[in-house]
DNA sequence: CATCCTATAATCGTATACGATTTTATCGCA
DNA sequence: TGCGATAAAATCGTATACGATTATAGGATG
């Protein structure tokens, strides 16, 4: 999760996640360990150590002597992560708007701008920096167990936001609620960042449900 | 956590976090991976896959060459997962009572009388009991993601009970507490469990409070 | 023609061996 | 005597190679 990855383990827990978010390794589908690691050009041991931890994130399964399999999707899943999340990220965001410093306001403040130029140009990776706006957030806090948790939920939350939201065109009202909650959050008005948080998550759960419905109906793949 | 961990690595997983637990491997002092491979009599590749996966339950720390260490305790910490604890198992517990079929209620109540024993007999192991009596109380509730985050927290508890409270005689009381939320899950009485969860993780939290406390001041290590 | 068994091939899991980085101990110097 | 630099030792991290387990394809039989 941190920018700089100290070892070769860490940096492909990361490319690997990415993988996973981005839709390359497909659900269900057994990972072949020898071939994922030619690709990425290492060897065995250290991916299947990022397989290792990609796994207690919860968006890999094994099975014995059967190998690593990406979770599927489920409605039933994207509820529970997002009742989690509404259980713990209103509280945890007050406090971070209370303890930031200036140099995680300005953090958080960048993280912001480069989301906004990210979505006008349509890039990719919009999720990735969707994520670390809203755990920049959280940081401060100063609650390490709880931070760690909130950036799992988020990495949970990333999959069903990419796979059924960020097709549709609905980013613009996402920032727009970004702005208030980075206002309200640099002002510390903790009544304030807690509510908007709410909102915010509640509406992506609605949408998210509303799209969950209407895919399971439609498109069979 | 499993009963029957499947491959190596699996199985050091549950030693090492046993030794943890235990105090066999003290904090901040970096643990010698060669060395505990022969020790256990296994080499160091899937050694390593367990320290990993330590290290993401929140036991290990690990720096760039320099290998892991175990996590010093801290008041701060203790509070943060109390805190957390708190906030997700009376409503899980309550779910999981509404929903429990009678394998689980047999198990639960099975975990409760071999901790009973144990208990009498003065016997090892009390605190690995504790966690399963009540990660059996909460497994039924069908959400595999806070159960995750659960047994993550349950573990991170079971330190500082089993160095601050375990050495005093305070398994009576909290064995007499388990027997009425065992009665009242059973009994699928919802609120009854909550209330009853909520008295007994913060008086224990008041007993680690005060031990904490006592214990800062008291002994140097 | 379907089903069961067997043999093959592929993959997973583990042990052994090697280079890179870090820590520590020793020597020289102020 | 204390501090800093250098060399040696130890340890971490990684790549390569091997045995064990499992899935699969082919053939024989009912």
């Amino acid at each position: 999760m941190s920018i700089a990855a100290r070892n070769l383990s860490e940096q492909l827990v990361d490319q690997v996640r990415a993988r996973i978010l981005n839709g390359t390794v497909a659900p269900d589908r057994p990972i072949r360990q020898d071939a994922l690691a030619a690709e990425m050009g290492v060897s065995k041991i250290p991916l299947r150590e990022a397989l290792a931890r990609l796994e207690q994130e919860g968006l890999l399964a094994s099975q014995a002597n059967r190998g690593f399999t990406v979770r599927p999707l489920t409605a039933t899943e994207a509820e529970e992560v997002y009742a989690l999340r509404l259980k713990l990220e209103p509280e945890t965001i007050a406090i971070a708007a209370r303890l930031a410093g200036t140099a995680e306001q300005q953090a958080a403040s960048d993280l912001l701008d480069q989301l906004d130029s990210l979505t006008d140009s349509g890039g990719e990776g919009v999720g990735a920096f969707n994520r670390a706006f809203h755990l920049a957030l959280l940081r401060p806090a100063g609650r390490p167990v709880t931070f760690t948790i909130l950036e799992r939920l988020h990495v949970l939350s990333e999959r069903y936001v990419r796979k059924h939201l960020e097709p549709l065109g609905r980013n613009e009202r996402a920032n727009e609620e970004h702005r208030d909650m980075l206002q309200a959050w640099l002002a510390r008005d903790e009544r304030k960042i807690a509510a908007l948080t709410v909102v915010h998550i509640g509406k992506t759960l609605d949408d998210l449900r509303l799209q969950l419905q209407t895919d399971s109906k439609g498109p069979p793949g």
